[in-house]
DNA sequence: TATATCATGTAATCGGTTACATGATTAA
DNA sequence: TTAATCATGTAACCGATTACATGATATA
C-alpha cells in the first residue's frame, strides 16, 4: 500500500518511430514545412506508417528543441507562415543510431477484419455491405500503390526534369517496400472477394442492398 | 482569435472498436476475467488488433457503467480476485449495432518496414541485423497462425472434448481469417527474404554479424 | 536460491486523434 | 453563392502504453 514516487527515468526516451518517419523524409527529401511532410507521409510511408498533419507538427516541434532540425519562417500573404525544417547533424545522428538498433515494433488496428471476426452477430446483409466498403477501399489503396511503382519505374529511366523531384528512384529500398505493399493489398482484396462469394451463396437475396 | 469554448458533443462516441472487441470475445467465448480476454485478444484478434491487459480491464469497467456487462467476483486465496464478465443484452445489441456500420478504419505502424525505407542511413551491416530479427519475429508469428488453423481443423472434425472449448470451430469467419494472416505472413517472409539475399549480395563480408 | 512465469488487477504518463482557426481559390 | 479543397498551423482531449503492486508456483 506503499506509495513510492517513481524516480525519472535515466534517460526517457526522445524519440519514437513517428519521429524518425519525420526525420528520415526530411533527410531523404530534403527541406519541408510540416504540410509538405503531411503529403510525404501519405505518398511514401501509407503502407507501414500513418499520422495525422497535428501530430507532424508536434514532432517538428519536438525535433527543434532537441536541436535535431532547425525552422526557417518564409513569410506568405494571407497565409499562415511557411515553417521549413531541415535535418541538421546532430539529427542525422540520431537517426543513424536508431537505424543501428534492430528493435522493431508492430502494431496493427484493423476495424475491417474484426467486423468480418465476428460477423455471426451482424444483422442481415450488413456484413455484406461493409464486406464490399472494405473491398473498395482496398481496391483504391492497391490502386495508389501501383500509381507509385509507376513513377518509380518511369523516372528511374528517364532524366529528371525537376530538379530533386524523384531521389528515391534510386534508392534500392522504395521500390521494394512498394512492391511487398501491393502483393500485401492483391493478396486482401482476392481474401474479401472470396468472401463476398461466399456472403452471396448465403443470402442470394441480400446481394444488392 | 476569439476563444470559443467548446460544446459538448451531442452524443459522444461511447465505444471503439477495441471496446467491440472485447464485447465480441465475451459473446463468441462466454464468461470471462481480463485475464482471460488478454490470451483470448493474443490468440484470435493477433492478426487484427493488439490489446494490453491494462486497457483491456479499463473498457471492461467502462462497459460495466455502460450497462453492456455484469461482472461476478470469485474469491480465491492468495490471488487477487477473479472478477469474471459477462454480456448482457445492452451489450448484445451494441455488438450488432456496430456490426450494422460499414464504417472501417485501418492503422498499420511497422517499425521494420519504417527502419528499411530509411535503410541507406543505416551504418554498414546494421539493416541486415534489422531484417534478420525481423525475419524471425515474422516466421514465429506466421507458425503461430498455422498452429491456430490446425486447431481449427481438428477441432471441427472431432468430437468437442473439453464442453465450450471451441466454439469457433464451425464459424464461417475464423477459419477465413486464419486463412488470410497465414497468407499475409507468407508475403511478408518471403519478401524479407529476398531483401535479404539482396543485401548479402551487396555487403558479403558482413553477412555474419 | 534466485529468476521467470502465472495470475490479477490499478495508476500515471504520453502518443496520437479530434477539434479549433483562418483565408484564399476552385468547383458545383 | 454555397461548399470543397488548398494551405498552414495550434490546442484540447482521450486511447493506449508503461509502470506499479502482490504473491504464489515452476524452472534454472
Amino acid at each position: 500500500m506503499a506509495i513510492r514516487r517513481k524516480e525519472p527515468p535515466a534517460e526517457q526516451p526522445e524519440a519514437y518511430p513517428i519521429t524518425y518517419g519525420v526525420l528520415g523524409l526530411l533527410s531523404f527529401i530534403g527541406p519541408m514545412s510540416g504540410y509538405d511532410l503531411k503529403r510525404a507521409f501519405d505518398h511514401i510511408l501509407s503502407p507501414m506508417w500513418g499520422a495525422a498533419h497535428s501530430q507532424i507538427y508536434k514532432e517538428l516541434r519536438r525535433m527543434e528543441t532537441l536541436g535535431w532540425v532547425t525552422m526557417e519562417r518564409e513569410e506568405q500573404e494571407s497565409r499562415p507562415d511557411r515553417k521549413v525544417y531541415s535535418i541538421i547533424s546532430a539529427g542525422q545522428q540520431a537517426l543513424t543510431a536508431w537505424e543501428a538498433q534492430p528493435k522493431i515494433s508492430l502494431q496493427m488496428r484493423d476495424e475491417l477484419l474484426l467486423k468480418i471476426t465476428f460477423g455471426s452477430f451482424a444483422p442481415p446483409g450488413a456484413l455484406m455491405a461493409t464486406v464490399k466498403a472494405g473491398l473498395a477501399f482496398h481496391e483504391e489503396r492497391l490502386a495508389e500503390f501501383r500509381e507509385n511503382l509507376h513513377h518509380l519505374l518511369v523516372r528511374h529511366d528517364q532524366p529528371q526534369e525537376e530538379p530533386g523531384a524523384n531521389q528515391n528512384a534510386g534508392d534500392p529500398f522504395a521500390r521494394r517496400i512498394t512492391l511487398l505493399a501491393i502483393e500485401a493489398e492483391e493478396v486482401y482484396t482476392r481474401w474479401l472477394r472470396e468472401l463476398l462469394d461466399f456472403l452471396k451463396e448465403r443470402e442470394p437475396q441480400l446481394e444488392d442492398r
